[in-house]
DNA sequence: GCGAGATAGTAAGCGCGCATACTATCTCGC
DNA sequence: GCGAGATAGTATGCGCGCTTACTATCTCGC
């Protein structure tokens, strides 16, 4: 069986289709948020911290934690953000391994704005599947979930 | 409106679903292909030239409109094949300009190897999803096809 | 206490994905 | 021919996503 049984147009498999339409929700993510000069990922974190820190200090793995990125690049991240005065990364008051992270005024300010601008995008990007919009996120749904268990638990 | 009043659990948006899916089905990919030794936008390549070159010289470019992928990516990932004497790039016999693109037997014999690893792994990933693939499926093409005209037609 | 293992974070490096800028060549109007 | 614009490809740089290796600190059994 050869390669060439598999294509019609070069995209045939529900997995390169994930991957190119999360590919372009990636580009109109960063056209929503090029006013703000932010990335997604800096934004997603800013988010996720600023819902995050109401409730108590937040480390940086539990911050990679809440919005499943990559702890490592989670690091960098924040210290870009830091470098732009959008977050600031005390020592934690009892773990003294860890930082207690958190958004700075401007931070939240840039994100509440940035938030209506990443919804819009968002409306506007799954706005052609109408009322099929729910089954779609159920079964992205189902597939995380299923995947789970690559994860460390 | 506050960014809190969006968070459940930092999962809600059909956008942040489809990123977490795609990162964890490329995990799935990284895992399949690690056997091969090759990155899953080197196998897609690899495996698509193959399809094309049945049907005369292969421009890079041509390679990239076919696999979706960005020219410049393209480009970068076909020299490291080279590298790996998995393809080879002479000059274009009529675009001098160009580079005629094409699997080397070696390339051609992996190629054919990993697309056995690759269906599994996929066939894996989506298994739970049962009857409703096709449907999902469907989706993710309307998903693709409502933003092609972000590209250059 | 105290030593072994677990955990928070950083450092360095690789490949993808894209933006900008550039060279070389082709194409088309004249 | 020949000059203007389009096109194929490369170079450079930045941020994501992950891997490996490392330090500092915490936790738990003894």
């Amino acid at each position: 069986m050869s390669l060439a049984s598999r294509h019609d147009s070069a995209d045939d498999s529900p997995g390169l289709l994930l991957w190119q339409v999360t590919n372009r929700w990636q580009a109109a993510q960063r056209t929503a948020l090029k006013p703000f000069d932010i990335t997604h990922v800096q934004f997603v974190l800013l988010a996720t911290l600023t819902y995050l820190e109401t409730s108590g200090p937040v480390t940086q793995k539990a911050l990679a934690d809440m919005a499943a990125t990559d702890p490592m690049m989670t690091s960098q991240v924040l210290r870009t953000l830091e470098s732009r005065d959008l977050v600031h990364r005390p020592p934690h008051p009892t773990d003294r391994r860890a930082r207690a992270v958190a958004v700075t005024d401007a931070g939240r300010a840039l994100a509440n704005q940035a938030v209506v601008a990443v919804e819009a995008c968002d409306a506007s990007f799954f706005a052609v599947l109408g009322d099929s919009l729910p089954a779609f996120t159920g079964t992205l749904r189902t597939l995380r979930t299923r995947t789970d268990g690559d994860r460390p638990g």
